[in-house]
DNA sequence: GTCTATAGAAAGATAGAC
DNA sequence: GTCTATCTTTCTATAGAC
């Protein structure tokens, strides 16, 4: 019995890697069940063993997209210093991310996709977004003044989402510029906005 | 001659029409021939004697909607004035244009659904980006302080570049969080982050 | 659980009458 | 130019054998 059940949770993990591979690169409508399955190394009748719906996949796929970005940038950069957010921002702004072909934010690369999705996927997206923020918010470095006021705490909160917005969007939009020269100097601009006020060295 | 030439010219501006409202909400894949031809009052059999495809009309309706949203900008801040940025950056940055259902920003609506549309598409893409970049770098305020160097130059465009993320990135996050609130809150985060140094009056 | 086969619906594009 | 009718493809989802 163990060994059927373990069997299972691995082919489901195989559908989810290729879910995320697949709908972060192309989105959800360019992708069929087929395709996934075929990814995975599957047929199409064996999907509704593992999920109820494409929508239900679609949400934890992207759930596992966010999540193995977040282990990606947690191990580059796991101390809060300069160097690591350099490193984190640099990573994330890159052509190599914006030409990425398997493993995008799903972030920047869903974020239009979302508004006409269901209630689960919008969620998943919401708590994704949430936890990109708080990442970043850890990682701004800020010289510590003083007690953490009230308004110190929103201050901090405002530009988390600034950020966050500068990190998300300036992906999103460098993805869909149809001139790499003019991708590239906006992913400059974001890098030289994020970096801002932090020193070169840690 | 005449007659039937004009009267084909306003049948596709209809067409048109709907197609940028129809295809700015909902985008590329989740809006038919059928519903476009039926908003604009027509059935399907008529579309192929205004458009060769579905993508063809896409990429023209989104150059409608980018040219009628900044018509929309220009009648309401023709001047360059703290007070005319302010009003461009509320009117953008607001839950009406998020929640808007005839007429948002394509750039903001649509940035995901581009990557992986045709050439035509991506190019008018592009285009009504610089067109909004152009515009927004020419309303930003900046106290003209000697001869403009090629490195102020440079500067000022990487400032429209990081606006210009705000807006659009911004917006294109708020209509995707499935949170209200926390829509609301990023709105306000990106607002602020364009105004700021911004003085409160003209 | 996974396979093949297929139902059933939707959508892009075309043909031909008026 | 616009209509109705239809071809063709694609895709989600289900049925049933193994």
């Amino acid at each position: 019995m163990a060994w059927q059940k373990d069997h299972k949770q691995k082919t489901r993990e195989k559908i989810l890697n290729s879910g995320a591979k697949l709908f972060t690169l192309k989105g959800f409508d360019k992708v069929g069940i087929n395709d996934v399955m075929a990814d995975a190394g599957l047929t199409r009748g064996a999907f509704y063993s593992h999920f109820a719906s494409k929508s239900e996949l679609y949400a934890e796929s992207m759930r596992v997209a966010g999540a193995r970005r977040a282990k990606n940038i947690l191990s580059r950069s796991p101390e809060e210093s300069s160097a690591a957010l350099r490193a984190l921002v640099n990573g994330y702004l890159s052509q190599g991310h914006r030409n990425s072909e398997d493993g995008g934010c799903p972030l920047a690369f869903l974020v239009t996709d979302i508004a006409q999705q269901d209630e689960q996927v919008r969620d998943v997206y919401t708590e994704v977004f949430r936890g990109f923020m708080d990442m970043l918010s850890s990682r701004l470095i800020h010289p510590e003044t003083g007690q953490a006021s009230e308004i110190r705490v929103q201050a901090r909160k405002t530009e988390a989402m600034q950020k966050t917005v500068m990190m998300v969007g300036g992906m999103a939009i460098a993805r869909a510029l149809n001139d790499d020269d003019l991708a590239e100097e906006l992913l400059n601009a974001c890098r030289e906005g994020m970096l801002q006020g932090i020193p070169a060295t840690a």
